[in-house]
Formats: C-alpha cells, sequence, structure tokens
RNA sequence: UACCUCGUGGUGUAAUGGUAACACAGGAGAUUUUGAUUCUCUCAUUCAAGGUUCGAGUCCUUGCGAGGUAGCCA
C-alpha cells in the first residue's frame, strides 16, 4: 500500500541483459544465478544486495530459474563453519531459498585439478619455482609489461609430474604455484599469467587434509560456475578486470558443461558505516563491538538484532537500485524504509526513557483506573490493551521544560499539557533536591477532559505526551543505539595510512533503564515495538528473558521538533 | 604519468534519439489525542567543449573528474 509497485517497472542493465538472453532462448531460456560468498567473515547489508539480485532473478524468471548458495572456500587459512553456518542463517532470514543447491567449491576440488592438467597438456599453464617475491618482480608494474620466467617453457611432462608432486605434497608451502599461461605484457595485470594453485599446508573445514594444494579464486570460480550450469555470474565492479581471465578459462577449458558470463555491478557504499570484511573483522578482534551481531554493525545479523525486517531491508535493496556508478548511499534511506515497514507492523506501547515522576495532588491516593489503548492505529485487527492510571506517574524529561524554548508545546509550569488518552494536567510545582535537580512535578488533572469528553470554552491543549503509571511501570534495560561512526565516510576520512577506528562514536550505545507499561512484561524476544513518540524498539533476541525484555533502540522516530531546534 | 569502468537535483535512481521524472533528504502548509503516520505544495538535475541530427541526458570526438587494478586474498 505504501509501496505501490510502478505500472511501468523499468529494468536495471542486468535485468535488460538476462531479459535479452531470456527472449533470444540462450541456454534454452533458463537464467541460473549464484551466490558466492566466501565464508571468512558475517554477511553484510552490501551483501544483502548482492543476495537481492541473485535470488530475485531466480524469483522473477521461475520456473526456468534457480539460485545456487555456493561456499567460495578455496582458502582454508580464513574460513571457518560458524562463518558457514552464519551466512546460511543469514540468506534464510533474507527470505531466500536455495532448495537442494547448496554447493561448495571445495566439493570440485577434484575436477579442478583436472581442469588444471587438462591446460597442463595443453601447454597453457605451468609450474613456476619463483618465490612470491620474484614473481612480483617479474609482473611488471602497471605502466611496464612483466618478464617471464625462467620456468615458463617447462614441457608438459615436467609440469605434470611437477604439478602431481605439489599435489603430493613433495613441496614446502610457497615453493611452487602452478600459473596460467597468457600473456607477461598483457595490460590486464590479471592475464599476466595468473597463479591459479598454490601450496597451503591447512586443514580445510570440509575437506580436511585430503589436499595441500588449493586453487586460486581467478580459476576456481568460472569453472565453478560451469560445473553448476551457472548462466549469469554476478559479481562487483572490482572483478572487473578479472572477466578476460574468467572468459579465458571458459574457453580453454575442455569438456564445460556450460559458457556462462560475468557481469559487474557497483557494490552497496552507506554513510557513517564500513562495508568490509576485514574491517569488520577487525572491529570484532578489537572488540570495539560487542561481536558479528552487535546491533551497530551493518551486517545481517547485527541489523537484524537492531530490529531491521527482512522486507524493509528487500525494500531497501529495491529501491537503491542495480548500475556501475559507485554511489554513497544515505544511511537516513535505510532507516526510511525500516520505518516504512516497522510503522505497519510495530504494536505501540507507552515508554519513558528517562522519567520524571508526577505526582497528581488532586488524584485520590490508591485509586487505579484503566485506560484503553489502540495496540496499532495502522491496523485495527490488532486491538486494544488496557493501561493502568494512579496518582504518580512518569513522563520523559524531554517533555518538560522549567524555561520552555521557541515552540515547545509540551509541559511547563503553570502551562497544561494533554497526557495520551488520559486528561489534561496543569503544572503547579516543581519539586527540587538540594542540587537543583528536579524530583518531581506536581499537577492537578482536569476531570472534565477525559477522552472523549468536548468541554466547551477551554483554551486548546497543544501537546500530548505519554506516561506510565509510576506504580505499575517496569523497568526494563534499553539500549540506545545510535550510528557507529560520527564521519559519513570513516574509511575516506582517515586516508591512506590513517585509521578509520578514530572516527568511531563514542555516543553509538547507551544503556539506560526505562519505566515501560506493564504489558510488555509478556514480550516475547524478537518482537517490534513502538515506544510511542519515541522509536522503534525490538526485545533483544539474546538476553531477553522471561518476563523481563531487554529492548534494542532500532531506529528513532522522525522528529519534527528536533528540527526546529 | 598504463589499462578498465563510470559521470543526471544534496543523496539514490528513471527517461533505450522526441515534454528530464520518481523516491529520500530539505522547505511551506493541512489533518492528527504519537511534533509520528497520512495528504498537499515547494526547492533543486543532465561534468565541459565541439560534432552528427529537424531534434542529444542518450550517438561520435576531445578534454576534465571519479572509482578500480601491480596477493601464492576473495
Amino acid at each position: 500500500m505504501s509501496n505501490p509497485a510502478p505500472a511501468t517497472a523499468s529494468l536495471d542493465f542486468i535485468r535488460e541483459m538476462i531479459a535479452a538472453d531470456v527472449s533470444a532462448k540462450r541456454n534454452e531460456g533458463w537464467v541460473v544465478t549464484r551466490f558466492p560468498p566466501e565464508p571468512n567473515g558475517y554477511l553484510h547489508i552490501g551483501h544483502a544486495k548482492s543476495i537481492c539480485l541473485n535470488f530475485g532473478l531466480s524469483l522473477e524468471n521461475a520456473p526456468k530459474a534457480r539460485c545456487h548458495l555456493r561456499f567460495d572456500d578455496t582458502n582454508p587459512t580464513k574460513e571457518e563453519v560458524e562463518y558457514v553456518d552464519s551466512i546460511q542463517e543469514d540468506v534464510k532470514w533474507l527470505g531466500f531459498d536455495w532448495g537442494d543447491h547448496l554447493f561448495y567449491a571445495s566439493d570440485y576440488f577434484e575436477k579442478l585439478y583436472a581442469f588444471a592438467v587438462n591446460l597442463i597438456n595443453k601447454g597453457l599453464a605451468y609450474v613456476d619455482d619463483q618465490t612470491p617475491e620474484q614473481m612480483r618482480a617479474t609482473r611488471g608494474t602497471l605502466t611496464a609489461p612483466g618478464t617471464a620466467s625462467p620456468f615458463r617453457d617447462r614441457s608438459v611432462k615436467e609440469n605434470l609430474d611437477l604439478f602431481a608432486q605439489m599435489r603430493a605434497g613433495d613441496f614446502k608451502e610457497g615453493e611452487k604455484v602452478l600459473r596460467a599461461k597468457i600473456d607477461m605484457a598483457s595490460p590486464n595485470m590479471n592475464m599476466r599469467d595468473p597463479a591459479i594453485y598454490r601450496i597451503l599446508r591447512a586443514h580445510h573445514h570440509r575437506t580436511g587434509d585430503a589436499w595441500c594444494i588449493y586453487p586460486m579464486y581467478d580459476y576456481a570460480h568460472p569453472l565453478s560456475d560451469a560445473l553448476e550450469s551457472i548462466t549469469h555470474s554476478l559479481c562487483t565492479l572490482e572483478f572487473e578486470h578479472h572477466r578476460p581471465l574468467y572468459e579465458w578459462l571458459i574457453a580453454n577449458v575442455d569438456g564445460l558443461p556450460s559458457q556462462p558470463y560475468q557481469r559487474e555491478f557497483a557494490r552497496l557504499n552507506l554513510t557513517f558505516t564500513v562495508m568490509s570484511k576485514r574491517k569488520l573483522l577487525r572491529l570484532v578482534k578489537e572488540g570495539l563491538v560487542n561481536g558479528w551481531d552487535d546491533p551497530r554493525m551493518p551486517t545481517i545479523s547485527g541489523i537484524r538484532r537492531r530490529g531491521y525486517t527482512p522486507t524493509a531491508i528487500r525494500n531497501f535493496c529495491k529501491s537503491i537500485g542495480m548500475t556501475k556508478y559507485p554511489s554513497l548511499t544515505e544511511l537516513g534511506f535505510l532507516e526510511h524504509t525500516v520505518r516504512e515497514d516497522l510503522n505497519q507492523h510495530a504494536q505501540r506501547v507507552y515508554a519513558v526513557l528517562r522519567p520524571i515522576k508526577v505526582v497528581l495532588t488532586n488524584y485520590p491516593d490508591g485509586q487505579v483506573e484503566h485506560v484503553e489503548l489502540t495496540n496499532n492505529p495502522e491496523n485495527e485487527a490488532d486491538g486494544k490493551r488496557q493501561v493502568p492510571l494512579s496518582r504518580e506517574l512518569f513522563i520523559d524529561a524531554d517533555d518538560f521544560m522549567e524555561t520552555p524554548s521557541q515552540g515547545f508545546h509540551r509541559l511547563v509550569p503553570g502551562g497544561e499539557v494533554r497526557l495520551k488518552y488520559a486528561f489534561c494536567i496543569i503544572c503547579h510545582e516543581v519539586i527540587k533536591g538540594a542540587d537543583g535537580s528536579i524530583i518531581e512535578l506536581h499537577c492537578t488533572y482536569d476531570d472534565t477532559t477525559r477522552h472523549g469528553a468536548k468541554p466547551v470554552g477551554r483554551p486548546k491543549v497543544k501537546g500530548t505526551i505519554h506516561w506510565v503509571s509510576a506504580a505499575h511501570a517496569l523497568d526494563v534495560e534499553v539500549r540506545l543505539y545510535d550510528k557507529l561512526f560520527t564521519v559519513e565516510q570513516p574509511e575516506e576520512s582517515a586516508g591512506e595510512d590513517g585509521d578509520f577506528t578514530q572516527f568511531m562514536n563514542p555516543q553509538s550505545l547507551e544503556v539506560i533503564t526505562a519505566k515501560i507499561e506493564p504489558s510488555v512484561a509478556a514480550a516475547k524476544p524478537g518482537a517490534h515495538y513502538q515506544f510511542e513518540r519515541v522509536g522503534y524498539f525490538y526485545t533483544d533476541p539474546k538476553d531477553s528473558l522471561p518476563g523481563k525484555p531487554v529492548f534494542n533502540r532500532t531506529v528513532q522516530l522522525k522528529d519534527g521538533f528536533l528540527k526546529t531546534k
């Protein structure tokens, strides 16, 4: 309703290309994509863009379409099962399903080995004895061509023997490498005889110690795509220069079951955060955040725990589009899509974050009444609830000003404000402690202003504030999250040799004890709420206990008054 | 001083040789027992210069700017 699909949806350049392939009956009209994460970290919102693209394409082109989840696990020194598990959980949570199509590049090690032998036999690969330093030195530079390795012209037989010995473990790590024989003078560095197999004496999370040589990404990826009959291999812009190598392998390896092609799109950049696994890993390892699923992290698990919803994230990914321009999306836009979804679904409750006690001096001591409140004005079917009201209340410190600023129309000394769905109160006295701090406000209520009553001849009360009954309110832990960094682009602000962590926001987390209406005692972990007039909150799935929810602030409500200040 | 890619309001995108549009953000207003939501209005855009064309954001040339690329990482 709030997000209608345009009557004539325009296609992005990827979908346009794929639609053309489908109508040209390329691959018999099939669209087979894949999401290929390396299990070396947790997925982040940038991955969500790729997931929505690849799995979205599969949904859009059904039934002649599917999307594989493939773990690109070719570097055992960096990969762990913990990451494999979290990645699957995150993709599922986003609402996508790979069905039976769960794969691992490591499933193909034997075939990939055979393909390498094939290349050697064709004179298109050779074993190089050079050290990494020597290889670097002979690769040339961006402006100068490289020079051939002295081992470049080994015989096929010698290469075959050496490669077999590499596999057998006859050499030390780093001692030898298998290289594709392409062109040391290519203007594209990736074509200057790239390494395709290296020796790594590391335990692999799936193949154990069966292998001591592992294929490089550039080699394994196109061939894995071909083995799975992927039709469209979609990746981010930094792989653009690798495309010629991708195509070289598809063209030169014999016996591939399909001819996939690669296209690239711009990765997502968001303001006020960092989006590289390396940097996120550093935040985790150095304890600068509380783990991968810290609600301040841009990880899927982080924003899930923050209270973002799959719908919001999918809508966001749809809205930002798909281009080759390396854009920088405002964090505010993501927050907009989150509010848009939560506004429809979040149950409303009254919570006072920074309480000030209010005593209604003319309200009978010991009396308790119940006020009926709407759970969600956006959806009447969500029903009503009863909230207790009594002589002593709490209101939010933000809703009282002793010396009000221009345009403030909440409670002030001598002024009147409406307690939402209850009645109007007038503040007569501000009781202060010895240090000058406000202890409580003494107010009177006007019984003629109860909800539904239409008293005539009294001045219109502009302000309406929320409240909780002091005797009935629950104390709950509330975590107020804010942006992780104080600058839009932490990496850029830090510069080449600067440290982006210097821009971390010291106020990105504040833990407070709030006063909240008693109905939330029944709140389940993982539930979305709107604290009326304050923001959206999510009951922490890890730390909430029965009867004792812990709330994470998902996002604040827009505040028209803040803008005027 | 190499190669590849990309330049449309502040931000993200659309316009596929034919009226430069949509969303977010900003501003003004209406409604509102959430300063929310909703609604109305509004501000603001084709990197530059040439060329082709009846007509160019779109095609061509040059320039400028931005991003990427020299792992036995992915």
